[in-house]
DNA sequence: ATCGAGCCTGGGATCGATCCCAGGCTTGCC
DNA sequence: GGCAAGCCTGGGATCGATCCCAGGCTCGAT
């Protein structure tokens, strides 16, 4: 009756508390809380009663003291909070892998690493031992770091191909031969004139898709069809201008991201062709921008629910000891308005 | 030299280790650790010496353990991260947050509770001691989980006043007065007819613009110049025609946010009202918004940096064990191009 | 009746830090 | 010389859980 003030003032019972209330020994609480065997009936109802009680719940520090392991794992973002939230990837990937760890019984720590200042506390944060593992996003990836936290020895898992050739686990999406499926698309549909946006240089997963793209048009591809934006809307629309000027008689786009596929599907709109008629537009990562837009993008769908629970795998793989490996998982083509009328 | 493999394959030194190597005793160690009095100057090197030839940190969670804290905060999120995501308000008080928590020496945990299966895990995760606090942002509260955690006696901080009567500290933008400010600065330029975009009606802040707009407007206000919006883009652009419906010889509008003003600017012009020469606009927050739209916007700045900084003060006060209380910063006008040509 | 195997329990040791007290050593002052 | 005060150090106790071993008990087989 007693017990919300208790909450407040008293300390927090413990598991010498517990046992005491239910008549028995410390470890015959801990094997209650652990569902281990050789614990009698009554013993059981007695220390579950003695819980319910007093709302018991067993320390979650003192358990990462004595078990080695923190139940926790970082999300090490690599730059402005506001520029990552821009990317609709991030949001479900944090999502996914929140959800993912939740049924593992781990929570999410989340690094900044944006400046030089926050770089420093995120590595001394690794070191001191607070988490288990971490997560990177390839894309925002900053090597320096990243080979700080690979000195700890902690195992780290990115959520796309690694830029360096660091020894860590990996999964990605098929980038090159999901690109290589959406140009053929094209080609299937009889376009010929298939010019692309491609993503920034750097960036893995946007050269995977340029080869890909390559790859489909049997290499041959005039440099002049290529242009480089930065998987930003205004930046599609920027790119879509540049290839109507250099290849007026394009007649289909393949973007690397579904928002610049968006940006480009204004700026063609603007320049008075017709999508699909004129020009085929396809997209890439299935995001809530594909849809969002009229008409409706066709694209590559990311299947990230598989991503994310892998990634998951991979770090406690790893945590358990194992070595690091890589999965890549298969995209599938999603077809909309943007290419069939 | 073996310090490679070391953090790899043997485990890491402990305090006790850092002890012999520098042959002293733990609690010197600990002393030079926590910069106490009373170590000679000979003791103190060698054990800096041997630190640095380890690598030694302290465990976090062996200080946790003995320290009673865990030198961890939680920053509660009550919906879908995409949703939140949106909001340009909440990146910009995560990094503010977490900038000012990073001084005081804790990091983040992201506590998710947009379905029922997190909000049990977030409880639980804040019952088992793992986190020494706790953030909300009001807009998003869900009464339930705050109850539940209110019940554990962890201290909670809300950004923005809590809808509930809850007996937790807040720290607040000033909405009233800085709505009543933007509708006098209108009134000022010789603006009559002015309707407002208020914000959903639940919101606590979007009742208090609300109430502060007609407050300068000496109470009375034609219904017919109220519209509601939800503060996405899509609203205020709605909301603008509907009004201009209503009101056709509007001459000014005060949006509850800079994204419905950017909407509503949208809308004006597709009705071939000239801002600000016909239609003057002012918006709120100063968000990023305010400036990336043409003409940009007048608003009312919100000082981020002085919230964040407060929210994370009264946070430590109340782990410090002070009563809660409550904070409001007064927000500034800034004059931009939606209102003066 | 004796023995062994399986069931159940208690409690000391342990994880890695901090707290704190006792005690040795200097120094200064009467 | 004696004594108090201040400086420095060591190490036992502690935080709250788990691990593990010893030991008691029950039951069936010989």
């Amino acid at each position: 009756m007693a017990s919300s003030t208790d909450g407040h003032r008293g300390k927090r019972p413990t598991i010498t508390d517990i046992a005491t209330a239910a008549g028995v020994s410390r470890g015959t609480v801990s094997r209650v809380l652990n569902n281990e065997r050789w614990v009698s009936e009554s013993a059981r109802d007695a220390v579950e009663r003695a819980i319910a009680e007093t709302g018991y719940r067993p320390s979650s520090t003192a358990r990462s003291l004595r078990g080695r392991r923190s139940h926790r794992v970082a999300f090490l973002i690599n730059e402005g909070v506001d520029r990552l939230f821009a990317d609709p990837n991030f949001a479900v990937l944090l999502q996914g892998i929140s959800d993912a760890l939740r049924e593992r019984g781990s929570s999410i720590v989340l690094l900044m690493a944006g400046n030089q200042a926050e770089r420093d506390h995120a590595v001394e944060f690794v070191e001191d031992g607070a988490v288990d593992g971490l997560f990177v996003i390839s894309w925002h990836q900053d090597p320096e770091v990243v080979a700080r936290i690979e000195r700890t020895g902690i195992p780290l898992v990115s959520a796309g191909e690694p830029p360096s050739a660091a020894e860590v686990s990996w999964v990605s999406a098929d980038d090159k031969e999901g690109a290589a499926l959406a140009t053929r698309y094209l080609l299937s549909l009889g376009r010929r004139r298939i010019v692309t946006i491609a993503g920034p240089d750097r960036g893995p997963s946007g050269d995977q898709r340029l080869a890909g793209y390559t790859e489909a048009l049997s290499g041959e591809v005039d440099p002049r069809w290529i242009e480089v934006g930065d998987y930003s809307q205004a930046s599609g629309a920027e790119a879509m201008l540049a290839l109507l000027d250099r290849v007026p008689d394009l007649d289909a786009v393949f973007a690397a991201n579904d928002v610049m596929a968006a940006g480009a599907i204004e700026a063609l709109r603007q320049a008075g062709r017709r999508v699909p008629e004129d020009v085929a537009v396809v997209g890439f990562d299935d995001s809530t921008a594909a849809t969002s837009v009229v008409p409706a993008i066709t694209t590559m769908r990311q299947h990230f629910d598989v991503i994310c629970k892998t990634a998951v795998e991979l770090l406690t793989e790893r945590i358990d000891g194992s070595p690091p490996r890589h999965v890549v998982v298969p995209t599938e083509l999603v077809i909309r308005e943007s290419t069939s009328s």
